[in-house]
DNA sequence: CGTTGTGAAACACTTCACAGCA
DNA sequence: TGCTGTGAAGTGTTTCACAACG
């Protein structure tokens, strides 16, 4: 997973576990493929391998949502397309700014997974005179001289910091003292925000490390299975990683 | 989500949990910064603010890792620093190519974080023939014929898939054949792999669309507590006697 | 002292397994 | 009959709170 979250989940929404939030989106995505194939229903089995969760877990995190299978058959899909949506309060229009206009932001502007999902890039600001004016995909760069005036005139409460590690954190304090709620964080840097702010983040490179950790763990695992080690290959292994292996680091006492 | 499962009793094994896996490299970050600015030791306190978790989570991680601290003192950051890299395999080179030059993947090639913590962008993979040599933060970008021979003479282990949905699943598979045993998606899909191979994934309206549905909650509640209003219609069952009921967050009345 | 390291308790999430309904 | 919805059991994670120790 790519995220964290910065203080307590408050109110634990209506009931809704945040894991189970988490995966809205996913199952979503999948409905919203299906929809366009016009299929009519479909079975949690069927949804969850299309989102990649297990049927069980799917039923459980509908199961917060309300009733809205029919036993027996399956679900509606254009019904549960809008109960998500719903849900994840997609049915309503969020304009977002995105503030740091480099490599990352150009990408993120140009990304079409927000568009169509009622998120509306609302702005682009950057630091730099010399992109304001500049469009990127299409919406002219401002300044960051105008951030409030571009917050509060557009009615933003998300932001999204693209900016080098350095500049995020002023910029952060300069959304949220204009009115932003809820920020999504690309810099690699932690983010401190006043209760009722949320923070979300995405740090590119710590999923490397992620994977890193593994691949080395396979690799030690390799090493051993062929040093002779009997080691039981777990049958039905879904996605897994092999328990021990590896050089022994320090054995805690 | 990319994450293991760890059958089997593990009950001398150094299984290390993957939620502690996930921080490592936020603490990493952390120690980082403190080694640049000289400091030679840090209280589990001091690292876990800079780290943005509780002392608590932070020691706790660090005991799976071994002992590594002093009692009275706290933890020596260049150790620390060492130990941690260790684990993650980040003392090793990891080349990496990266599929699909659009946007993102300029981004992300030209993403400083990688280098700086053992990642080598080795290659840089499009699909377009009229990208073949253009070179893109300094590398020049390979046409897809290539990919097998590129992971082959790279010894590439982990590959970072940028291209559009569609085309994420055939170059995950040819990844896959060629000898790649961890992959991160940006791409918008679930992809299928074989056991043994983790994927990890990166979806950017997935995080905006979790941080809508706060969002959405913050504005109800605001709404709510103005109105001074009873609550929803709440359509569905759940009596259960279960944890703690429901959040009191809204002071109704 | 002050801070780590860690059992034990609390909590969160997942999976099982099956009753109940269309 | 086939599939949903869900208690209950199982597993993983966080937090508490304090003994151990430099």
């Amino acid at each position: 997973m790519a995220t964290g979250r910065t203080h307590r989940p408050a109110t634990r929404s209506r009931g809704i576990p945040e894991a189970t939030v988490a995966r809205l989106p996913l199952y979503l995505r999948a409905l919203t493929a299906l929809s366009e194939r016009s299929v009519p229903t479909v079975s949690s089995e069927e949804l969850a391998a299309a989102a990649g969760v297990n049927s069980a877990k799917l039923r459980k995190d509908f199961s917060y949502l309300g009733s809205y299978g029919t036993r027996g058959v399956g679900y509606d899909v254009e019904y549960l397309v809008y109960q998500i949506s719903r849900e994840l309060g997609l049915t309503q229009d969020w304009p977002v700014v995105i503030v740091g206009i480099g490599n990352l932001g150009a990408a993120l502007a140009n990304y079409g997974g927000f568009a169509s999902r009622g998120f509306r890039v609302a702005a682009l600001i950057d630091a730099d005179p010399a992109m304001a004016g500049k469009p990127v995909a299409g919406i002219p760069v401002q300044h960051t001289d105008d951030l409030e005036k571009i917050i509060d005139e557009n009615g933003v409460s998300i932001g999204v910091i693209a900016t080098p590690a350095g500049a995020a954190q002023p910029v952060c304090d300069r959304l949220v003292a204009a009115g932003v709620t809820s920020i999504l964080n690309f810099a690699p840097t932690v983010l401190s925000v006043p209760d009722g702010v949320d923070v979300r983040k995405v740090d590119l490179s710590i999923e490397l490390q992620i994977l890193a950790f593994h691949e080395q763990r396979k690799a030690g695992e390799e090493a051993e299975a062929q040093a002779g080690a009997a080691a039981a290959p777990a049958e039905r292994g879904n996605d897994d990683k092999g328990p021990d292996g590896d050089v022994p680091a320090v054995m805690p006492a």
